[in-house]
DNA sequence: AGTTCATGTAACTTTTTATAACATAAGACG
DNA sequence: CGTCTTATGTTATAAAAAGTTACATGAACT
């Protein structure tokens, strides 16, 4: 379902959002980001915004570290779970199609564009 | 499909995200307001904060407005909407055992009480 | 020509967020 | 024990976002 992924992944919540969301305060929030854990995009005015993938991760360090890891043993976790995805990845593109290819190309485009509001396709946004 | 609903109502989205979204000025939101159309929450900054069925609504009424309705007129079709909601809700009620209540009652609760964080089933927050 | 509707714009205030620096409690450790 | 590190609190200051209010305006209607 790559549209829920897109929708997942759209940065519009500011941090005052996050931190009732998440229960963390925006010191740990940002000390987080600044131990590149979760690094937010930013707005034309340089403030924080993230997504509901971005808020799934905060909860996660947030169960980590109550459950008395560090910042460096979660790094070391994603770092691990990175490593995988990038195996998986290559594995998939062993039988990609070249029809397939542009589909998740296109894909990308999209996400990096942002929204289309125009599309009347686009029924419900999320 | 409850729990989706809960995510759809939650009010975490500034004005500003909510332009970006729709496509519309901040001048039309907050006049669409005036009308009654969509009245989002307020922070305890005063600060409107938008839901994901607001931004679905908004959108609804860009469209009519579009298509030459003017605002009156979309206020008729809100109208019959919800009539016609209350219809459903009549007959529904008609044979809602004490348990299905109770439960619909509990539901109530959680969405006007808004997000428990420290609920640890709530794995995934959206 | 005058009125209404939907929207733009400008002025001013309050709230939110950013950054940076200093403070500190709890553990780790020589 | 004293010191270092880690994660977080606190405070000061600046800038961005958003609130309210009032006035302006083009298009459509009568």
């Amino acid at each position: 379902m790559k549209e829920k992924d897109l929708r997942r992944s759209l940065s519009v919540l500011p941090i005052g959002t996050v931190m009732k969301l998440t229960d963390l305060t925006a010191r740990q929030i940002r000390y987080y980001e600044e131990q590149k854990l979760v690094i937010p995009k930013r707005n034309e005015g340089n403030r924080r915004m993230y997504s509901l993938n971005d808020i799934d991760e905060l909860l996660e360090i947030k169960d980590y570290l109550s459950d008395g890891l560090n910042i460096s043993d979660i790094k070391k976790i994603y770092a691990e779970r990175a490593s995988k995805k990038v195996e998986e990845q290559k594995r998939l593109s062993k039988n990609l199609s070249d029809q397939e290819a542009r589909m998740l190309l296109s894909d990308e485009i999209i996400k990096v564009s942002g929204l289309n509001p125009d599309d009347p396709s686009n029924n419900s946004t999320f």
